[in-house]
DNA sequence: TAGATTGTTAATCGATTAACAATC
DNA sequence: TAGATTGTTAATCGATTAACAATC
């Protein structure tokens, strides 16, 4: 997974930086130092430094790093020019939402169809894309090369689905399924437990109290 | 923030054990090992034993642990028994999916009002919820008793509707927006930042190529 | 050149793992 | 009692911070 070494904690920082760096970039600025980006991050700026290690070329001895080499070099890293197919899986309310959700293709996501086991809920449009049975969905993957799939379906389907999903072809799962999928490593998931934040978010407010 | 010294590393794997322990009392299970834990959590026996050190009197020498014992005071330490009011400020497809997301009332959060500026989306009713105008926001607040919002407006708005949810006395944000919201240190923050997570999926994604 | 700031090595800190004694 | 498994201490590992030499 890590194709050059670069470490899980670094990699949960890239996005930071990546969006900072394009705040930078919106308000003018050219150049900037590890401890000015240091405070606005909320990090340490030996940190920075260490990071930003990874995209030789970027600092500067005595003048910082240069802001737009940075936004281009962490951009690719990220790999955000990559365009990838993506299906929605589970069209309830959430599902829905991140049909909606327009920062898909921003990164490079292309919002191509989504599936739900209702029929209620089949046939609706969503931003532009229809919701199809789920029936169709391993031959819709086949057909459009769909490479990732979110997946939004009540827990006790979703390990079931999530093996389909592997089945059909599809290498990386968006989980939002509040369940632990069983894959074989070589499907990626990426999980946002919504409720682990909220149990977080419980603690802490609990904790405070 | 850690009332009694218990580390952010071990906050972030309680409900993960929660989750899990769930499970177990589901199936019926009564009593678990460390190291069944470990192989069902995919985390280390001993850290497990690490972990469950913080719920003493869970865990018998040569028998492991009860579950249901186990079960009531990680539920307890997460502050699941407590109740709060909460609201949704935004009220597009993400903020009405949150508001009929059916486990805020399984962790003691009551979805208590929705709030837009949008005067198309004001007068919607969501799972019982009616969403109101912004302006209302603070007066309701202050009415009903709200310790909790959840935040999805876009990024620009993101930083003054948190610091007006600050003074109108609320005392924790479920931030969904794609902002770093600035807030004294007695707010809490807890954040989901979902392009975080798709430039993280669209990373590895690349990485495994 | 002098000043600023990176790049990089070494020190520290915290979290995880290993090991085993305690005990049910 | 013997076997199993926790509780707990010590060792290891990895990530962050500190320090400063290199250099623009």
């Amino acid at each position: 997974m890590q194709k050059n070494g670069i470490s899980n904690a670094v990699i949960r920082r890239l996005p930071k930086y990546y969006r900072q760096i394009e705040w930078l970039l919106d308000e003018g600025v050219e150049r900037i130092s590890s401890s000015e980006l240091s405070m606005r991050m909320d990090i340490s700026a030996s940190l920075v430094r260490q990071d930003l290690n990874w995209f030789p070329g970027s600092g500067v001895q005595g003048h910082g790093y240069d802001v737009k080499n940075l936004y281009e070099e962490i951009g690719h890293m990220i790999g955000v020019h990559q365009s990838h197919n993506i299906i929605v899986v589970g069209a309830e309310s959430l599902g829905q939402a991140l049909a909606t959700y327009s920062n898909f293709e921003k990164y490079g996501f292309i919002m191509t169809g989504m599936f739900d086991v209702n029929p209620r809920l089949v046939g609706l449009v969503c931003r532009g894309v229809e919701i199809r049975p789920l029936d169709h969905m391993e031959a819709f993957i086949r057909e459009n090369d769909i490479q990732i799939a979110a997946l939004t379906v009540p827990p006790k389907r979703a390990v079931e689905l999530a093996a389909r999903l592997y089945r059909a072809g599809v290498r990386a799962i968006w989980n939002f399924a509040n369940a632990d999928l069983e894959l074989p490593d070589d499907m990626i998931v990426e999980n946002v437990h919504l409720s682990e934040s909220l149990m977080q978010l419980s603690f802490r407010l609990n904790a405070s109290a």
